[in-house]
DNA sequence: TGCCAGGCCGGGT
DNA sequence: ACCCGGCATGGC
């Protein structure tokens, strides 16, 4: 069996199925993954209320507020004036080519589809493939800072990767199965939340202690 | 109290 | 092709 999904396997006994993605809907999803670029999901969450509140989360919505408006609302994310504009961005796209529906999106093709996710403004690798994975349901994996330093430092692989690396990395050592990638991705940013934060040395609780 | 959080962009080497 | 500073709130 191969080493990754060794990890996976370690992973999911120690913290069973996460469930992702904590959103209802593919255009929460979407709205999410911007929200949460290198930010607390506490602090997302209370954004995407504020957004209910007004009754502003759908693409009609978010699309019809001003970047004003949008950033006050969006403002415990943090980031939100960046972030405002962001979303924009992303809702020209969907209403621009899907008619502002996800389910539009979602009928093209992942090769099509993620090049162009990366053209927007504000949507790089993680998020376009946040959106690809967790809203869309296409099969890539997501990488993010936890899956790097998790991997670093139990010594499979050096820290220096690209984003492009380390996902070949994945695609190539695992099937192509959107609810594997879901499960582990999700279970890498639980594990680094408990065990492998920036600073903190490695904690000999984690359950791929044994790998070093 | 600082440090940290599910990045990305733009300008400079 | 990298490297770095900027962007900002809230919880522990």
């Amino acid at each position: 069996m191969n080493e990754l999904l060794m990890i996976y396997k370690k992973l999911y006994r120690c913290f069973g199925p996460q469930n992702w993605w904590p959103g209802d809907t593919p255009f929460e999803i979407a709205v999410g993954a911007v929200l949460t670029q290198n930010t607390n999901w506490g602090n997302v969450e209370k954004a995407i209320q504020n957004l209910k509140k007004q009754g502003v989360l759908s693409s009609g919505g978010i699309h019809g507020l001003s970047v004003k408006e949008l950033a006050s609302l969006i403002k415990p994310a943090g980031y939100f004036n960046v972030k405002a504009k962001r979303l924009r961005s992303f809702l020209d796209f969907l209403m621009n080519e899907y008619r502002g529906r996800m389910e539009n999106m979602a009928r093209e093709d992942l090769t099509q589809l993620r090049p162009k996710l990366l053209r927007i403004h504000g949507i790089g690798p993680e998020t376009a493939d946040s959106i690809l994975l967790y809203a869309l349901e296409k099969p890539i994996f997501v990488i993010d800072a936890y899956t790097k330093r998790i991997l670093s430092r139990h010594g499979i692989t050096a820290s220096d990767g690209s984003y492009a690396e380390f996902q070949e990395l994945f695609h190539a050592s695992l099937k192509r199965d959107v609810h594997l990638y879901n499960e582990y991705h999700a279970l890498f940013v639980r594990a680094g939340k408990t065990f492998c934060r920036r600073t903190k040395p490695l904690c000999e609780k984690c359950p791929l202690h044994d790998m070093l």
